[in-house]
This record gives C-alpha cells, structure tokens and sequence, in this order.
DNA sequence: AATGAATGAGCATTCATTCAT
DNA sequence: TATGAATGAATGCTCATTCAT
C-alpha cells in the first residue's frame, strides 16, 4: 500500500511537473506570443529552473505542440463522447458549437494560444492541421451530411464548405471575444451562430 | 520642365522603393513568418541594401504595419466604390464577399501575410483591429442593417454578430485555400458562403 | 570469515566501481574527446546513475587525472623493474621502448586519451608532467648517462636532450599509428626507432 | 590613383580585421586552450564587437582552422623555397629542421596552439593532418630518400619511419620549450637533434 | 540617398554538479 | 551506497539597428 502509494506519487509527480510547464506555458504564450516568450519565462512562472524544462520537453516548440495536441485531443474525444447519444445533427452540431465556446470562453489564456499564436506560422498551422484540426472539421462535415440523410438539411450544398463556414464563423466569435475589451460571456454566441447557419438571415 | 521631371522621378522613385521594399516584404513574410524573417532578406529580395530599408521604415514592424495599413486601405475604399451603386443589400454583401475572395485569391503571398502572420500576435491583431478592420466588419454591418430595413434580412438578428458571421466565414475560406496543396480558385467560394449565410442549411 | 569476505567483497565492490568508471571514461574520452564527453556518457558507459560518478570522483577533471596517474605509475614501476636485471644501456632502452609501445599498442583507446586528450590543454600537460611523465623521462636520460659511463653511448651528447629524442620519436610513432586508419602493430617500430636512435641515418 | 589607394587601404581593411582576429585567437586559445576560450574573449582581445568575429569567420571553429591552415601553408611554403637551392640531403633537413624551431620558436603563442591545441582532439589531428602536415612529413621523407640516393644515408631505413623520427624529435623540443619555466632559445636543438638522427647515439 | 561593416543585446540549450530519497 | 531529478551558470551565435563614408 505504501509502496504503491509512493508509486502513485512519483509518477504524477512527473506528470504534475510537466502539467505545470504547459500550464505556464499557455499563460506566458498568451500574454507575450511564441516568438517573443522566453523558456525562461515559462521556467519562471511554473517555478522551477530553466534547466527542468528540458528534462520534460526537447524543445521551445514541443511545448507549444503539446498544447495543441493536449488541447485538440480533449476536444475531439469529448464533443465525440457528448454527441454520442444525440439523434438529430442539428442538435449534434448545436452541442459541438456549444462545447467549442464553452471551452474556449473558460480559458481565455489557452483560447489566446488556440486563436492566435497557432495562427501565427503556416507552420504551426499545417503541423496543427495534421495534429488533429483536420479531424475535428470532419466531425463537423460528418454531422452534416448526416443531416441531410436525415432530411434536415439541404441536400444542395456541399458539406465540406459548411463545414467550413460554421467553424469560421466560431472562429471568429472567440477571435472577436479575445480581442475585446468588454467582458462577455462568450458560449451564448453559439445561439446566434446556428440560428444564422441553420436559418439563414434573408427573411423567408 | 527638366527640373520638374527629375523632382518627380526622385519623389516616385522613394515610392518605387518604399513600394518595392514593402513587396518584398509580403513576399518574404509569407514564406518564412514575420519572426523569422530577416530585414536583410528583404532587403535582397528588393534587391537593395540592409541600411537602405531603414530610410523609409523606421523598423521591421513599421513594414507588417505598412502592409496592413495599405492593404486594408485599398480594401475598403475599393470595397466602398464597389457597392456604391448597389441598392439592394444582399447584392452589396455578394460584392463585397466576391471582392474579399477575388482579392486575397489573386494575390496568395499577400493572403498569407493577412491570413497568417497578422494573427500570429495579439498586439498586432489589436493593431490591425484599430487599422481597418474595425471599418471593414462595420461596412458589412452596416450593410445587414441595410438589408433589414429593406425587408430582405431578418429583423430578429443582431447585425454585429452577423458580420462576424459572415466575415469568420469567408476568412475561414481564405485560409483553407492558403493551407490546401491542391491550387484551386478562390472567388467562387463566396457563391457558397452566401447561399449558406443566406439562406441557412436548414431544409425549409 | 563471512564478514571479512563480506569486507573484502564491498572493499573490492568499490574499487571495482571505480575501476569501472575509470574503464568507461578512457572509451569514452577516446571517442568523443574530453570536452566533448558528458559525465552521463561516462556513467551510462559504466552502467551507474550519473551521480554515483562523485562517490568515487570529485570531477570530471578528476577522472581524467586518475587515468594519467594510473597509467603512468603502472608504466613507470613495470619499466623498472623491465630493465632492473638488465646490464647494457642500450638493451635496457630496447626493453623500455618496447615495453611504451606494447602498452600503448596494446589498447587503443588508452593510447588515443594518452596522445590526444592529455595533450590538448597546457594545465593538462603541466600536470601531468608533473604527475610521472618528468620521472620517465627521467628514467631514459639516466639510463643514457649510464650508458655514457657504460662506453657504449657517445659521451659529447647532452643525455636530456637524448631522452627527449627518443622519447619524442616512440611518441611520434604512437601518434601515427593512432591516426592511420591501417591496423597495423605498433610494437615492431620500437625496432626501427632504436636502429635510428643508436646509429643515425647517416652511412658510416 | 586615389581610388587605387581607397580600393587598397578598403582590401586591407577587412583582411586586417580578419588578421587582427587570428593573431587575437592564437593569443586566447595559447593562454586558456581552445574549449575554454570564449569567442567574446577573442573578440575583446581584437577589440571589437563579438557579433564583428562572425563577420570574419563562419564560426569559433573555424578560426582554429584557419590559423592551422595558415600555418602550414607559410611553414610548407617557405620550407620548400629554403631547401631550393641545397643541394645535399642532409643540408636540407638542417635548414627544414631549423626552421621548424626557429619559426615556432619565434612565436610562443603560436607554437602553444599548434603543439597543445591542435593535438587536443582526434578531429583536430586528422584534418590538419590532411591539411598540411601530411605534405609536410612527406618533404621530409623525400628527402632522406634522396640523401640515400645520394649516398649519404643508409639505404637499408624505411624514408617514412625516419622522417617520424626526425619530426617526432622536433616536436618533442617544441613542447618541452613550451612547457618549459625556463627562457631558452628553441632553435639551436636544432643541431642537437640533427646530430643524433644522423649519426646515432651509439659510440662508433 | 545609399551603402554595408560594425555593433552588442538577447536567448535557447547544455551539462557538471548537487541532494533528497 | 546509489539514484536520477533538479539546478542554474555558462556561451556560441543571430540579427535588428546604426552610422561613417
């Protein structure tokens, strides 16, 4: 018991440490950018020596990978897990919104990294893209051929372009949120967003 | 008429290279990002020497900004003249849209500069912001206010959030092509954009 | 019994470690140099953590002394008691130079840190003179002096000058055979040096 | 006129740079060796800005070859031209043998780096053996085989092994002057050494 | 205006050494 | 004794910017 206890504890231990790197990692990439953030910013501000970061990532850059990786790993299996028992693809692509400005709006800082130092290279974004972005589009394209097998979409448009408009149009809601000065509560544009994209805004 | 003629060859001749630097600027940013490139890269790609940039900008930033500023410039006063004579709002929102498309689709280096490096920092985004673009989603704003009262638009939605919409979509657009190998025309896409920001996927 | 055997095993138990570091660095010092090679090199080498290292060495510096000084003490009382039952000067050079050329040809890479790393920094080389390389050139200058007396040498040479002649040519040798990259044996030029040292080149 | 002069003082210029760097490095690495020396040290030796060393050199590396590379070009260079006009063998290898001293030992500095540094590592040795020293071990032999042909040494000696010899003697004066406390003139051993190496140690 | 040599601040990464376990 | 995670000082090199010509 103990010995499996001390176990326990040392193994997280080196999780914790690596959880906190990334932690900081965020913080600083988001107040300072990728470039102009140093390691040992991060070093500092997750409280250890420059030197330990290196024990946990090879590079500056493996760090801002696992963000991307960690981050788009939880997305994609959770929206995959919570539209599971849903039905209907409008209320699949109404929850996957949902999940997607939730997240966002719940960690400014991470939302920060997310919107726009991963914009900042088209390096980073075709790593990101192959990383896992291209998954979580596809979910959305999937959701939306469903949907018109379902008959509740229209069958004249392709899927892969609105797939691409409803998460451009997401995209820019946090865009918009984190460069605004007001604070606002960013999950309830997820509403607005589907009304437009379901219904269109030209008066029937 | 001699002197004359000399003074204007040496005051187009500052544009020319202020021009030139700015071109090989664009063309340096999108192949290796704003950070990694080197002012002495644009100053080969221009074909002049590294101290001669810093007679007309007085730093590599002043460059990104110099772009952007130009850029969006053109953008809405071009945009402006365009849909001046238009009545109807959706035809004003398709001018505008096919205009966004055509002129990021005919020039990819100056799309990735706008599409990627801009994004690449909150600063510069907020900059940016403050520089034009502000103004351009305000124009399509203004547009869909137009249209609601024009009875084309519904009256129920909030324009701001609409331009968002419509704006995150068509860039979403943009970047996809950016990032995609296979070379495909850009400016047909608005064609779908404004079917979906229309009429919505919904089947009626 | 037991418990001396059990004193003897960790007496022994230590001094093995030690031998084992001492085994690791010389392959590995060989390998990569001295300033190129790591201390966790060395430990990996020797199959222990990197910080049981300083149980049994100060430094890094430290290991490095240690080969010198082991390796010049072995060198130097095997050379004396090579040459103790030996009468004439000149066999007795025969058996010392034999003997610097098994030794060194008979592990390359004892030969490579003798030859290389020692010589690759004047505090190095101080040091090691003064750690027992003076004392075999010692040995050498003493046994010309008496073959000096012996009748069998010249007596118009200055004997220090001798040693270093014969000892700069068995170190050239050494050098050379390290560098080729023909396997050949090193032993068999002592022969050739000796032939040189005794007769001269010149045709009598 | 003048602007031959411009040209020529503008051409100097940077080769005095270059050459001030050098004649700063052979300082810094003699005194602290060559891993131990800080580029910002030889820079500050030159007195100029450290970024300025890399304007001159591709790296700290490649001043060290540089200095090798120039040293054997001069040392081969003018050896070849002394030895010109002599026509026996044995006056050839006296004038070889004491430039070889009378050089390094007009400039301690130099004889440091190239007797300590240049031997410290295994790559250093190998490429400056191709850079050079290889040619320069190969006059010496070539022209004991010439004194054999010539009658004036024995023919039953292999030319390689003795011009080891003979360069492993040199040496070995060069280092213990190096090492050496006491202030003496290198270059006289000359003719110690010449007088072993052609008539041996032995009594006749 | 134009040049490009010179500057020097800035930074990611390494690695010998320590020390809590 | 042994471990290996943690430390943090140390440094080669880059590059935006300046300035003498």
């Amino acid at each position: 018991m103990a010995a499996s206890r001390t176990a326990d504890v040392s193994a997280r231990s080196g999780t914790d440490k690596r959880e906190a790197i990334i932690r900081a990692a965020i913080r600083v990439f988001a107040r300072k950018g990728y470039f102009s953030s140093k390691v040992s910013d991060i070093a500092g501000q997750a409280k250890i020596a420059d030197g330990t970061v290196y024990l946990y990532f090879k590079s500056k850059e493996e760090i801002l990978h696992s963000i991307f990786n960690r981050m788009m790993e939880s997305f994609i299996s959770d929206g995959k897990k919570e539209i599971e028992g849903i039905e209907r693809a409008d209320e699949k692509l109404r929850r996957i919104s949902e999940l997607h400005l939730e997240r966002l709006g719940a960690d400014r800082d991470l939302a920060i990294v997310f919107q726009v130092q991963l914009r900042g290279s088209i390096k980073f974004m075709r790593e990101f893209s192959a990383a896992g972005f291209a998954e979580y589009l596809d979910i959305i394209r999937k959701t939306i051929s469903e949907g018109q097998k379902q008959g509740i979409f229209r069958k004249d448009l392709n899927p892969v372009v609105c797939s691409k408009i409803l998460f451009g149009a997401l995209d820019e809601m946090v865009t918009n949120w984190i460069l605004s000065k007001k604070k606002f509560e960013l999950a309830p544009a997820a509403g607005e967003v589907l009304d437009v994209f379901f219904n269109g805004v030209a008066r029937a």
